[in-house]
DNA sequence: AATGAATGAGATTTCATTCAT
DNA sequence: CATGAATGAAATCTCATTCAT
């Protein structure tokens, strides 16, 4: 019972090692020596645990998806109705801002998903929950009178993950847009595919 | 001046051989001595043209944004009317398949935006160039009375070009959309928005 | 007592499992992993039995001479009369085969002889005692007037040996010569040295 | 014409530097590092030249074959009469004592060929042109009525080169007898064989 | 006694860069 | 201009060995 446990301490320490250099060098820049200075150990200590570096960015890169998944849904959860929720959703979508972590790391990802078998199943899973999230949500305030959908939940939700998606990149990129921007146009497309025009930032 | 026109031929053809070597074994892959087997010169000489690998790629981005921002310039112009140019954006801002050479290309180079400075600023010209193609077409249908814009023509045109963004690579990353399905919702999106019910794939 | 006894059937097991590794990837390939997997154990136990990985090889190095020696030695024994005994130390001193795993694994310690000291030793006692059997067959069969011996009894065992060594490797490493050819070449310089030519195949 | 020829220099030059490790250290010993110091280069053009250690072995075995049947040819050939030549030839193949660097080398591959199918082809060259040579002397003395055959020529050529091999081997890893003995048993087997007993030391 | 997590020395491999030609 | 041999820094990989349990 207690090596496992301790095994798994320390996997857990690689993996929050490995999140802290992939936000600060980036993931391609990520190297063996720089994860494992990053947790005090030797080299060859990450080695032994993971023979493969992709496989603890797996790892890295699932772990974020959950948490991101789950934050989302358990937000949206604790509102009171579907607006609240959709309000909810919307929020949390975005990154805060240009340093906002977690997106960060998601946003490391994506690029491998076209090579990389096990990114791309994630990114799906990503994709897939966020999008169910957001049909739930339009299906219920649709039940309740509150949303008069103009268009399928479906297409809704996928466009709305999608604004998410490349909008987020903006705000961390700094290419292009700050987060307020982001939200206004998210909640424009909102209002308008719902019909409550009370949707606004 | 004979001289400079042969160095610009030998600069294009390294160009043309770093966009192969991109395509085929990512950005982040691609090292000096691909690009001159690529070529069929020696190492030396990439260097010699290149002193940083990362001048040529620049310029493999510059001319793969000046490619694609060109090519939806000229198909938008060449069409009648602004719900024609409306369905021109929308078609030619989609990568036709996961094997769309120059959309593969851009996408290479989004993820470098966070950290390189020169990625930043030509992604941003990306973005902004095809902003304003749609405002101006949004723009032209307004006044030409085909359009009932719901929603400003910046935010429209913003989210036009981030629903492209974001599923373009779905599309090419394969990880959840194929390019009708994503060309359905943006339509989907351009119909609501724009009050023309006649905007269908 | 019972401590020592559960100790070496410890050390029988990781010799055992040495043997095995020895035979699949060679002596120099093989590693204290690879011995303590075979074993079943954990490689600090193997450390642990052997402090030195060389104390392990030299005893399964020593076990193999002795029993390829003792084999040899019985076989010969258990013949009624000089010419079966001559019989005997031939046949028994080839490799059956490519297979042979004694034979291959005398072979795997030959190379060794030149800087390992434990080696030298034990390849003069492997070597020492063959010559000394042969000598004996030679000796009594000259006695009992079956072998005239056209050369000092020494020379001829000498010989035989030699003759064993340089084609038992060549059946093992399958470089020139099967065990059929060799046998016939070993019988061939027995009838020429004994003057016995009943000596064949 | 010049480049060709520089990078020949340096591979002999690479292959010398091998040669010397392989008897220094031990073919399994002989690390990339090794062979640059002693070459005066850095371990990158090693590589560079020799992708695979292996291949730089390889090269550096072939060429001590060549070298050692061509030295036993060419002295042979040199020889007036077929007694001579078979002097000449048992004189020539074995090692001159524990330090004939040749034979040393020779020896280091030998252990490769069950595994190594290079080495296996040149072992067989190796010993297919030595048994061709012994076979042609004898032919030739036998034909001359100097030699009366006792055996097959295959049989005592065979015989003797597997003698050569494995007192050569005795020889130098010093384990039990020296050449002076060797060399009086190869007599031996060869006064016998060929009916010629003036064939002594 | 036995383990196996953890180490880190030492080997190889990779590759941009230099430079004599 | 162009080359490509040669470099050597930097990264990874391998693996015997240590040591707390």
């Amino acid at each position: 019972m207690a090596r496992p446990k301790q095994q798994d301490a320390r996997r857990e320490e690689l993996l929050r090692a490995a999140r802290a250099v992939i936000l600060r060098r980036g993931l391609h820049a990520t190297r063996v020596r720089d994860v494992a200075d990053q947790a005090g150990v030797a080299t060859g200590t990450v080695t032994y645990y993971f023979r493969e570096l992709d496989d603890l960015f797996d790892l890295v890169f699932a772990e974020a998806v959950e948490r991101f998944c789950t934050l989302r849904e358990q937000d949206a959860a604790s509102r009171p109705d579907a607006r609240e929720q959709l309000v909810s959703l919307i929020r949390t979508g975005l990154p805060t801002g240009p340093d906002d972590e977690l997106c960060c790391l998601l946003y490391e990802f994506s690029p491998q998903a076209r090579r990389q078998p096990t990114d791309a199943r994630l990114r799906r899973e990503l994709y897939g929950r966020q999008v169910d999230l957001y049909i739930r949500v339009l299906g219920a305030g649709a039940q309740a009178g509150r949303f008069t959908l103009r268009r399928p939940a479906a297409e809704i939700a996928a466009n709305l993950v999608a604004l998410e998606d490349a909008y987020g990149y903006h705000v961390i990129a700094q290419t292009f847009m700050t987060r307020e921007t982001a939200e206004q146009h998210l909640f424009g497309y909102a209002a308008l595919a719902t019909g409550d025009s009370t949707l606004t930032v």
